[in-house]
DNA sequence: TACCCTGCGTACCGTACGGTACTGTACGGG
DNA sequence: CCCGTACAGTACCGTACGGTACGCAGGGTA
């Protein structure tokens, strides 16, 4: 996923906390064990055990178990890079390619375990303690989608292939491609068969977002705006 | 029909369950102190302590601490009735304006205290337990919601306003409505003030459902396309 | 009055978890 | 060789919770 593309404006990481290859180790397991169990295995004398460390290092170097969750959370953000999308504004098909490709990848992290475990923690944790793991995961991860899709979308209207508010944009936009499809996951629901077709889905998406936000006339594609609806 | 005697798991059949009135408001307090502490706050005890009855009646009422979850949920989506909201069909300005209305009690339900704190509920329950919990959510509170609209929809798609597949009409209109703002809130984040607005939302989103799903060059309303960015 | 049923209040039990303290051990520097 | 540091492993403690058992009051019935 972000394999071997290089990286990008990575935020400045400020508040960032760095952590040792062991402590990174330990939290990689937290993050295991947090997928497979949900919060509810995510104790700390299981991470204890499944990472091979004592209890008394976690508290050391995490202070207490809000402390680990934080940790877990920024852990993994910090393991997600923008990747660098913004080439062939000028060509319209490009741009409307990478659009798709901005689509399909936003519904395959939200649709990924990984990202559905820490969601439903923070979440969970949302209702007391100010909901301080959920403006983590939102500044963390959702940042960086964001200020990847809307460099992708200041190209494209530079280029003069969309028009109107960016950030009215770029909220139309995940809207179009994520429907309802990420609470229906963070509930447990499962996705309909056309649902998980994630190419498919990402490229309809792109195809009325530019219905809506294209510049004048402009679909987005060769021809003019497909009708397959019945 | 004597109440109080069977102990069903009240998930998986009887849909109907119906309580005393004394067990409706235990219900009623029951979710009260969850929408106001969330799920760490919903205990046996204090339950008992705040409704004024005894742990051994929750147990002999509910079965268990799921069934008493499984229960308020139940309890809260028989309260929400659909509003029969289908009138004024052939006036293209009323059909909009029912869609506008309907947009914007969507926006209100789920930025409910009531809502957030069951969605939280079951989004905490749902990586264990098969998600019943959410299941039943999805399918006592979302099916209300999406009859209601695609009743709305039917009756339009008659008259000739809009055109497309109803299914995926009912999803984009309540893409374009809801957009992140239901995960934003659930993980505890605020709304921005033009958020908060739902009527304008409401008004805007339809807009937009119109120029995707509206019968051709019909926008809904009397006027031309709207600008309603800044 | 005797009996029974319902349901409140509460004491109680087992368990699980967060957090702490203690011990043993490997390592590295002086 | 000694000492400080870091860390694994584990025993331990206080608490909170789910769930159960028991006592007791009120009301209905005969």
């Amino acid at each position: 996923m972000f394999a071997g593309t290089p990286i990008v404006s990575a935020l400045a990481e400020s508040p960032n906390q760095t952590y040792s290859p062991r402590q990174n180790a330990v939290l990689e397991c937290a993050l295991k064990v947090l997928v497979e169990g949900g919060e509810r295995a995510l104790t700390t004398a299981r991470i204890a055990r499944e990472a091979n460390c004592s209890k008394e290092s976690l508290y050391k170097w995490f202070g207490d178990r809000d402390g680990l969750l934080a940790a877990v959370i920024g852990f993994q953000a910090a393991k997600v890079r923008v990747k660098d999308a913004g080439q062939g504004a000028g060509d319209p098909d490009a741009f409307r390619a990478s659009l798709v490709v901005f689509a399909r990848d936003l519904l395959t992290v939200l649709a990924g375990d990984v990202s559905l475990a820490l969601n439903r923690l923070a979440i969970g944790q949302a209702s007391r303690e100010g909901s301080a793991l959920g403006r983590l995961l939102l500044e963390r991860g959702r940042r960086t989608i964001e200020t990847r899709a809307r460099a992708l979308l200041e190209s494209g209207a530079r280029a003069g292939h969309i028009s109107g508010d960016l950030g009215e944009a770029y909220r139309v936009l995940y809207a179009l491609v994520v429907r309802d499809s990420h609470v229906r996951l963070l509930l447990g629901d499962d996705l309909a068969d056309d649902e998980r077709d994630f190419a498919t889905r990402a490229d309809a998406a792109v195809d009325q977002f530019f219905r809506l936000h294209g510049a004048d006339g402009k679909t987005g594609r060769a021809g003019p705006g497909p009708d397959n609806n019945s």
